[in-house]
RNA sequence: GGGGGUGUAGCGAAGCUGGUUUAUCGCGCCGGCCUGUCAAGCCGGAGAUCGCGGGUUCAAGCCCCGUCACUCCCGCCA
């Protein structure tokens, strides 16, 4: 009892707030019994012209003249403008004076168009009002960090710190509201082709490929953990075994890497299976899905099916495997040049089996040393030594920067390139991957700075023949370029273990305007294949065994040919609403290094759960 | 692990190469006025350890060093 009282003083001494104005909200008790809405406010249309209405919602925007008041009342469908005027009652009017933003009520009053002047064409309900002859404070709101829809954006900090009040705003409601549209026409869509949606375990054996693993120390057997999964694989190709033939989930997935603006330890993946298929079926329902989420969500025609773009093609000719199609700026090959030329820089590289990449920057010609040096630093960032450049003149000349070392062929580097007066000429070389990379970099920074790119559109391709491995260079040894039980394709099927580095694999990602959008394959379903391929990696099968056995062990149980692929959710939804980052398409998000600022996590733990568990937290020596 | 950027009232910003005393502006907040606004308006008011610590200087929001937080990027992310 006296603790209560305690807490009642100390809680109104904190809100520093008068009693006297929160009178409306306490000698009426909220109640919805009588109060209940018959409308949403952005749904009210001149049809419903002198009609009695409750609304329920937030005080939006709050105009208080004395004797009229006008209230903007907002919920999720939109606003509309509620009035109190001069001829109500005096507890009415006063009790609409005490509203502050914010504050949830329930209103009932009668719509009625505004007279002609007083209309407002920049509101979807504009066009009326409702008349309040009642007003509920349902809750009372203290003074906000920032405003709801203010004229300026709170900064991301704060914003994440107070993300229930910043999923208030127009702009988050839209895009979550997107989010769930496209997540329902997801379902929709594969639901009608045969998909049945069936969860897997958030609590998994740790299987230490790729990235790191959260884990989660168990009770019950002290010293043993479980692992969070980075994706569902394993679980969807047994489900495969299985027999279910066409699975999906929309599942969270996690990644104990380092954070980006499209990276989050926690994320969410379409994540979608089938057994006895091609990889043309995997695409052909991707496309087909994708199409409907568009006509649904996008109201808007998707012309299918994508462009297919082979990795190696893509690498050399846009430096990315995951290029922006909607503009050219290609990459081109500069080696016949080069090695005529007097450079000795560039015939070093190409003695030493690199490469020199050329890319022509579009009446660029002008740009000043600052800018170059600019673009030499996107070069640098991915690993080029540095970036080589001269101008075309208006005559047709080559000036400046590396030009005079082509002085004799001039005409033909103009002519190879297709290099026009005006245009701007860069090279990088260096090791194969190094060149295309790095110039590629260039391209995209280039593609952006000269607009190049329509907003607004949206150009799907398929990446397709990935190589199957990649050369690790510290360990010297070959890793998966994507995962384990990717399938080799079956004309490369006699190199795999003589020339594993040309090995191409039924692996494909789906790119969209310079992001990777999807990521799938079709797997091993073969014991001895797959034992093939472990030994190429390095791995035997002791420690396949270990790892997989569970996997491995339920291949040999008549498992269907499958594949599949994960559909990266919160970077599609990114891409349809054009943010800059996923964190503005999760409701809830992490920051940078991990942590929710609106409830401090991670966070320490009670010295009894590290008991529990067994654990000891053991500081960082300085 | 490495590189870049930012940090000034509750929120968003200004503060030029160090020097006008009480660090400015808009929003919000508090008080008052106001019967048709819709970013309402008008009058008055409160609110800032200039991220933190140290240094240089007669003098530091501004320069230097360190540190913390946030953010972008490289590495990493099968």
């Amino acid at each position: 009892m006296t603790n209560g009282i305690f807490f009642l003083c100390v809680f109104a001494a904190k809100t520093g707030r008068k009693g006297l104005s929160h009178s409306g909200a306490h000698d009426r008790f909220p109640s919805m019994e009588k109060m209940k809405r018959t409308h949403a406010c952005g749904e009210l249309s001149l049809s419903q012209t002198e009609k009695e209405v409750i609304l329920n919602g937030w005080v939006h925007r709050l105009r208080d003249y004395g004797g009229i008041t006008f209230i903007n009342l907002r919920d999720r469908s939109g606003v509309v403008q509620a009035v109190v005027e001069s001829d109500a009652p005096a507890a009415l009017r006063e009790r609409a004076a005490s509203l502050k933003f914010e504050y949830c009520v329930a209103v009932r009053g009668t719509v009625r168009a505004r007279p002609e002047s007083m209309r407002n064409p920049e509101m979807k309900t504009g066009d009326l009002e409702v008349k309040v002859f009642d007003l509920e404070i349902l809750s009372t709101c203290e003074t906000l960090p920032f405003m709801i829809d203010g004229e300026s954006e709170a900064k991301e900090d704060a914003r994440l710190r107070y993300r229930y009040l910043d999923l208030r705003t127009s702009a988050m409601q839209d895009r979550i509201r997107l989010r769930h549209e496209t997540a329902f026409a997801a379902r929709e869509y594969l639901v009608g082709r045969g998909f049945y949606e069936i969860e897997t375990p958030t609590f998994i054996r740790s299987t230490p490929e790729g990235a790191r693993d959260f884990l989660v120390p168990s009770r019950v057997q002290p010293g043993k953990f479980y692992a969070l999964p980075q994706s569902p694989q394993l679980y969807k190709q047994l489900l495969m075994v299985s027999g279910f033939e066409r699975y999906f989930q929309i599942a969270r997935c996690y990644r104990d890497e380092d954070s980006r603006g499209d990276r989050q330890p926690e994320f969410t993946q379409i994540d979608l299976e089938m057994s006895f298929v091609s990889r043309e079926d995997v695409f052909e329902v991707t496309e087909g899905m994708m199409r409907h989420i568009f006509k649904k969500v996008m109201k808007s025609d998707l012309a299918v099916p994508f462009r297919r773009l082979p990795y190696d093609e893509a690498m050399s000719r846009y430096g990315s495997d995951k290029p922006d199609l909607r503009f050219g700026l290609e990459l081109k090959d500069f080696g016949a040049p080069a090695a005529k030329s007097d450079f000795q820089v560039f015939k070093t590289v190409l003695a030493a089996k690199g490469l020199v990449k050329a890319l022509v920057a579009p009446g660029c010609g002008e740009y000043s040393r600052k800018q170059i040096t600019d673009l030499e630093e996107t070069a640098k960032t991915y690993g080029a030594k540095g970036l080589a450049w001269m101008k075309v003149t208006k005559e047709g000349r080559l000036e400046g920067g590396v030009a005079k070392f082509f002085e004799k062929i001039a005409a033909e580097v103009v002519a190879d390139l297709a290099a026009k007066p005006g245009d701007l000429l860069l090279f990088v070389a260096d090791k194969p991957r190094t060149a295309c990379v790095a110039l590629g970099a260039v391209r995209t920074r280039l593609g952006a700075d000269l607009k190049l790119a329509k907003p607004g559109d949206f150009l799907f391709a398929w990446i397709v023949d990935f190589p199957l491995f990649e050369y690790n260079e510290e360990e010297k040894r070959w890793d998966p370029a994507h995962h384990l039980f990717s399938m080799p394709q079956e004309k490369y099927l006699d190199m795999l273990e003589s020339d594993p580095g040309s090995v191409k694999a039924d692996l494909y990602d789906l790119v969209c305007n310079g992001v990777e959008l999807a990521s799938g394959s079709i797997r091993i379903h073969d014991p001895k294949l797959q034992a093939r391929v472990f030994a190429v990696i390095g791995i035997t099968m002791a420690e396949a065994e270990r790892r997989f056995g569970f996997l491995l062990e339920a291949f040999k149980y008549g498992p269907p040919p499958h594949g599949g692929i994960g559909i990266g959710f919160d970077r599609f939804i990114t891409l349809l609403v054009g943010v800059a980052t996923i964190r503005e398409v999760i409701a809830f998000p992490k920051n940078t290094v991990g942590a929710s600022a609106m409830d401090d996590c991670p966070s320490s733990v009670d010295e009894k759960q590290l008991k529990d568990l067994r654990l000891m937290v053991i500081e960082e020596e300085k």
